[in-house]
DNA sequence: ATAAATCTGTTATGAAATAACATAACGACT
DNA sequence: AGTCGTTATGTTATTTCATAACAGATTTAT
């Protein structure tokens, strides 16, 4: 987390638990299926952590976690977990906090989050690319995915 | 690099060298001049191997290349230097490349790359990030960095 | 059943970044 | 010029992040 404050009594807690988590867990079992892909054990277990966290979390937060009586996993367990939730949309990588979330928007989309450098809090939103990338399609490029990370003070820690 | 690609010839390259490289040089330091920030021996020569690359470079390859007869500079001296850089607008971190490529836009911006997975080459261009941005609005954030990373194939590397 | 593909477990290592503290250079002021 | 506060550098060590390589198990299709 970055530099936290006290304004917490103010936050969302976006981390699931309980029946809630045991949806988000199911519905990411069916999609898995609809797709022929296997949510195995490690990898619902990645899920599961990631469901559950209020703010991103660190490879070695997840490694950390991983096991039920507090064994740690070994990093390529968490590292393979992730690459699949990340192919599947299942999870996304937050590259300027070497973080990972769990997804929290449906259907196919450009992950965008809006990331506070107080709090730790990381919102996803959906950004309106067209106007941006048409300047990239006039160098010829042919863009296969794009990160949008933008730093700063959500409403909470600016009131704080 | 990424999965290096045959089509080298196709590319501009973006390296500067001899006199153009010392223009570069002298405009970093009457810049720095008029901020009362000093262009000192080390933050001048990792510019200058910014500068003189084709392609963005890791802050490891900057601490090999640093020393004029082949010592190795020890890594806090090169992140500090690129610390400073990016600070004054002079350089820019790629996050999804671990990377750092010198700025190639003129004025105050928003830093976006389009960068090529077949040659690493990362093309600096300035997003209209107005739509995008006013749903971030919405959410009460007030931001203060935006990171935007697209990745792609650049049009040489479609083309072979 | 068996082969091919996919996934996991494990050991080890590699790559990226920073902590902590000592020393040196600079700038402003008297 | 001296000296004081500030800023920058030098150096050692460590921490954090990520992957290579290979053996073994599990799944799926035939």
């Amino acid at each position: 987390m970055a530099s936290d404050c006290q304004h917490h009594e103010h936050h969302v807690h976006h981390g699931l638990s309980g029946a809630a988590l045991g949806r988000a867990l199911g519905d990411a079992e069916a999609r898995c299926a609809e797709g022929r892909e296997r949510l195995t054990t490690p990898r619902r277990r990645v899920l599961e952590l990631l469901l559950g966290s209020d703010a991103p979390m660190k490879a070695y937060d997840l490694i950390a976690a991983f096991g039920a009586g507090g064994e740690p996993a070994k990093p390529p367990t968490v590292y393979r977990a992730l690459e699949f939730l990340e192919r599947l949309g299942f999870a996304h990588r937050i590259e300027s906090l070497n973080a990972y979330v769990p997804c929290r928007i449906e259907g196919g989309h450009v992950a965008a989050f809006l990331i506070c450098d107080c709090c730790g809090e990381a919102a996803e939103f959906q950004p309106d690319l067209g106007p941006s990338m048409s300047a990239a399609k006039a160098t010829g490029y042919a863009v296969r995915a794009v990160t949008l990370e933008a730093r700063g003070l959500c409403a909470a820690c600016q009131a704080g």
